[in-house]
RNA sequence: GGAGAGGUGGCUGAGUGGCCGAAAGCACUGGUCUUGAAAACCAGCGAGGGUUUAUCCCCUCCCAGGGUUCGAAUCCCUGCUUCUCCGCCA
């Protein structure tokens, strides 16, 4: 959510920089809302500073004893004109609140002007892509032909864009989590956390998937005779970053550097056709998450470092990746700043998303009222918040299985997981 | 699932209808004292919003949402949640 004193005082700028990203901000509507809001919250304050007056004099009559019939006629009919303004003021903060909670983030100096994923701008490569003397396959085939991936079992058991994994290749999936968590908690410092899976929707609202993109998640049934609605989290990130919902951090803390391994579902409204071959887009998937909750002056230098703890994973298990500045067209609707990790498919031919590690400012903060106090000011100021992918682990093992698949269609273990999986090298 | 007790500022915790945004203690900040520090003493110290150049002033907030009342932290209803005991369970 942006701020609103900023849309007060700087609404046309504030439009121009959304416009960068191709939304048109109806200037005319919030003007007009504004101005309503103006109104009718000083009516009711005034309304309600006559009860709060009139209602203390009454006590202080009634405490020397006084009569206060007097008193009592003349606070007659104020309970129904202020009620009917409160009334009027909460609709009108409401409409005002969800239109602010609509308006996507503003988009960062450093982000490219562009309309879609083709106006990404590439940074760096790391790695090369292997020349390979054989017929290469996908990861599906590879999969299916070591028998150890199942997509046809898992639409029995539930349906498309589900999968099983077997064996060694179950096995594989398992030792990334363990190698990405271990980098993540030794290397780099954050705390591995454990959180719920299914989470409400104020969680939502915090983080941003709420309102405005309930068609993408998996809300659970309500239970019989509760008002709790659950989802299930379409990312770590939402769960993690909730921690500091509706707190005020110590300066001494900062930053918080959080790191989660979930299963992630989605529904993927939105993009029938898109990857229906393989595990490139599933409802369910493993990811890493990393987060970080620092001071508004580091977040930046914090998104440069979170990606780079991201390329590290890529780096350790010899995957070539290329590095991409998003496109004020494709960055998400929370992010200010957003850099998508890339990993080489043979299969392919193409770099395929792996990671997104984006800034969100203090845009999410606004939201979670998420704090830390300054001590120069002495003051509760607005934290900011960082995230990434530190990596999505099914397309991790995608990667691995194109990657290092041998001539005679088995799998070769990256050295770093070797520890992970009994020492073996080869699977399949 | 059953029975009971709770949810108040950064923390502990008092407050059962008006004088309560809220005692007291801790923590924190500033000052006195001290070569310095500690102790002691003095003072300050919740958040959000409106208005304002600013001070002032005003409004809201004692888990959340409703209700009663001229007036609610306090009374009533619903929900959420924490703790204790019993049952069940991985």
């Amino acid at each position: 959510m942006l701020d609103q004193k900023l849309l007060r005082q700087d609404l046309e700028n504030t439009a121009k920089k959304l416009a960068r990203r191709g939304y048109i901000l109806d200037t005319a509507a919030f003007t007009s809302l504004e101005n309503e809001r103006k109104l009718i919250q000083e009516k009711t304050q005034a309304l309600q500073s006559d009860r709060n007056t009139k209602s203390k004099s009454i006590g202080k009559a009634k405490a020397k004893g006084e009569d206060i019939t007097p008193l009592l006629a003349e606070v007659d009919g104020l309970g129904e004109k202020l009620k009917a303004s409160e009334h009027a003021l909460s609709e009108l903060q409401e409409k005002l609140n969800l239109f602010l909670m609509e308006i996507p983030n503003i988009p960062h100096e450093s982000v490219p002007d562009g309309k879609n994923e083709d106006d990404n701008v590439e940074i760096r490569r790391w790695g090369t892509p292997r020349e390979f003397d054989f017929e290469i396959k996908d990861h599906v085939s590879v999969g299916e032909d070591t028998a150890l991936l199942n997509f046809e079992l898992a639409a029995k058991i539930t349906g498309s864009r589900f999968m099983l994994l077997t064996g060694d290749l179950a096995r594989m999936h398992r030792a990334l989590i363990q190698f990405m968590l271990d980098t993540h908690t030794e290397k780099h410092g954050y705390t591995e956390t454990y959180v719920p899976y299914l989470v409400n929707a104020e969680s939502l609202r915090g983080t941003g998937q709420l309102p405005k993109f309930e068609e993408d998640l998996f809300a659970i049934k309500e239970p019989e005779g509760s008002n709790q609605q659950f989802y299930l989290i379409p990312t770590a990130e939402v769960p993690v970053t909730n921690i500091v919902r509706d707190t005020i951090q110590a300066a001494e803390d900062l930053p918080l550097k959080f790191t989660a391994h979930t299963p992630c579902f989605r529904s993927e409204a939105g993009s029938y056709g898109r990857d229906t071959r393989g595990m490139i887009r599933q409802h369910q998937f493993e990811k890493v998450e990393l987060v970080q909750i620092v001071r508004g002056e580091d977040s930046h230098a914090a998104l440069d470092e979170l990606t780079s703890h991201a390329e590290t994973i890529l780096q350790a298990l010899g995957l070539p990746y290329r590095l991409v500045n998003l496109c004020t067209g494709d960055i998400g609707f929370s992010a200010t700043k957003t850099y998508d990790i890339e990993v080489w498919l043979p299969g392919q031919q193409k770099y395929r998303e792996i990671s997104s590690c984006s800034c969100f400012e203090d845009f999410q903060a606004r939201r979670l009222m998420a704090r830390w106090r300054n001590p120069e000011s002495g003051k509760p100021e607005l934290v900011h918040t960082v995230n990434g992918s530190g990596l999505a682990v099914g397309r991790t093992l995608v990667a691995i299985l194109e990657n290092y698949q041998t001539s005679d269609g088995k799998v070769e273990v990256p050295e770093v997981l070797r520890g992970y999986m009994g020492g073996k090298a080869i699977i399949g």
